[in-house]
DNA sequence: TACTTATTGATATTAGATACTAATAAGGAT
DNA sequence: ATCCTTATTAGTATCTAATATCAATAAGTA
């Protein structure tokens, strides 16, 4: 049976007040000031338990923490390869992507993920000083 | 100044015989067979090394280790979520895939990756014993 | 052949995440 | 309201993938 627990709420919250696709990490440092005695994996096990809810989405990022989203819905995402910070990408979801594969090789797919890489305009900025 | 190693040598034949997108520690177990000596820090090097000289294509996975691949063109991947292999998706390389974004919100796109999720027909069939 | 220094092997360290376990507390049953 | 069951937590240990460190080695020029 699931329980609802302070933790989680508290949890949630900070996601969302977190605009910025905020890592496991960053959700802990925000949660603890309000709430210090909270464990760490209290808030992976949450963020893991709150994506599988559909309540927030897990963004998985190559070679990078886990970044966790409050939008809830399909999109996709730009990392800035400089600062590592995650952005929504405005972008029509490209629902029947998988009917542009020529051989499935016997393949079920399931799903996709489209992470583009790129440079957010304040590292562009940080350039040119 | 670039040297030229054995260690090197046999790295990139390693990547080459594992035809599917081997790990590093995949092409460690592999080149260890032949040069019982070598470290696992020089395969992370020269896989590195390697993919930087643009000689293999470093695979870069969500949530999952680095996965080296010896064909060398922008193709897109699939990873199969229960026994993790990668393998290549036969489907025209999108070159111009950052026209659909709406607002690039002052981003410079430089780069997409594209990760199908996926079941593969050896999973498949396990799924019906 | 000698010299310079890129590279290696071996190990330590890091980051991100999960596993483990006794203690706690959510929420149904009494 | 109180008891009971057990999901969840806090705290810590452990794991995996990858990189950092550094003395020893060897590639390739002089």
């Amino acid at each position: 049976m699931q329980r609802n627990t302070l933790q989680q709420i508290i949890i949630l919250n900070a996601v969302a007040e977190l605009h910025c696709h905020a890592s496991a990490d960053e959700v802990y440092d925000l949660v603890s000031k309000k709430y210090p005695n909270i464990s760490r994996a209290t808030v992976y096990r949450n963020l893991n338990k709150l994506a599988e809810a559909h309540k927030i989405i897990k963004v998985q990022i190559p070679n990078g923490a886990d970044r966790f989203d409050h939008q809830c819905f399909d999109h996709y995402h730009v990392i800035c390869t400089k600062c590592k910070k995650v952005f929504d990408v405005e972008m029509p979801y490209m629902k029947d992507i998988e009917s542009n594969i020529k051989d499935t090789k016997g393949f079920t797919f399931t799903g996709h993920n489209i992470v583009f890489n790129g440079i957010c305009p304040e590292c562009e900025k940080l350039k040119n000083v």
